[in-house]
DNA sequence: GTCTATAAACGGATAGAC
DNA sequence: GTCTATCCGTTTATAGAC
């Protein structure tokens, strides 16, 4: 098989796992049999399985953010809310899944400052382009800040991240919508 | 030793250790060095890792809401939520610690239903009395819940928690006060 | 590239002496 | 109650054949 084909296959499905379980509630045996290769293999690619969490919260965090980046520009503010609660929305999956960074935040303490730095750049991109969005809605009048853009951002987001948590702890899928609702004029 | 101090000792050290690292990121054998006694011995006290699980939950969340209740109930709306904040401050430590059900919620899909019961309920518990706060708060004209108090109440609720795992992340303080003034009015 | 085989440490858990 | 000793499956990781 195609080896860019296996590598990819490995890392999407790490990704799914860290969603799922975090990063110290899954095994290579595991990856290993999600992808039908033996854990040998994914050690061909992923020498240590911090290499692979790394690759995976890269991979992630492009794919996240040209999704967001992708969102109409031109559109009204609470607009372009809309598209990203949408965004966030998909993240859930089956019910069982959070943001991959969100469950690397809470699993910091087991990982390399260099997995650090990328959960704390993908919290950064997001917040900077709610505090836009933020900011543009106030001049519209349709969303509501309440203050400083950047600081609304900023508890804007880990609304955002809480609710997934919540989510998925009661099953449901409208305590992601409150959120966007709530900064809603 | 006393039984009681072994006991609670082990309670106590097990609440740090899933506040760190979660319910995969410690051992038994992480446990007992910390308090100094074999695994073994753990197991005496708790059969299973589930069963500390279960019982650190219910010991964090027993201790958690007395603090919450003891906040002076005739206090002004705003002057609750300024308390509760501080409860909410006292969490993070040493900086390296998030709510022991915010981290269990997101290793909710490593653990039995029983704990997910509790996180839950620990969950409700905050959501009920923030909901009250709120609509006390919209009352006095000092909070802005911006809707059903119920659906803000679990907005802030998220927005908290969430803001615990980024406080963590960028070995910060600031991010949780930017909450709390996100519905001052 | 992928496999088999294996190393070496760690995981939760139990039996039984004291 | 706490210990030593041990079981046995799992974990990450490596060596080397194909």
């Amino acid at each position: 098989m195609d080896k860019n084909t296996v590598r990819e296959a490995l890392l999407d499905h790490a990704q799914t796992l860290l969603m799922t379980r975090g990063y110290n509630g899954f095994s290579y045996r595991d990856l290993s049999e999600l992808v039908g290769v033996k854990t040998s293999s994914i050690h061909y690619y992923f020498p240590t399985k911090e290499d692979l969490a790394l690759e995976a919260v890269n991979a992630y965090s492009a794919d996240v953010m040209s999704s967001i980046y992708a969102i109409d520009s031109s559109a009204p503010a609470d607009k372009k809310l809309d598209r990203y609660t949408k965004l966030f929305a998909r993240i859930i999956g089956g019910g069982d899944q959070i943001c991959l960074c969100g469950m690397l935040a809470a699993d910091i303490e087991s990982l390399p400052e260099k997995v650090r730095h990328a959960v704390q750049s993908f919290y950064k991109a997001n917040e900077n382009w709610l505090a836009k969005v933020l900011a543009e809605g106030e001049a519209q009048d349709t969303l509501d800040a309440g203050g400083k853009p950047e600081a609304a951002a900023r508890t804007l987001y880990a609304a955002f991240q809480g609710s997934l948590l919540a989510c998925r702890l009661f099953q449901t899928r409208t305590r992601l919508e409150e959120v966007a609702d709530a900064v809603r004029r």
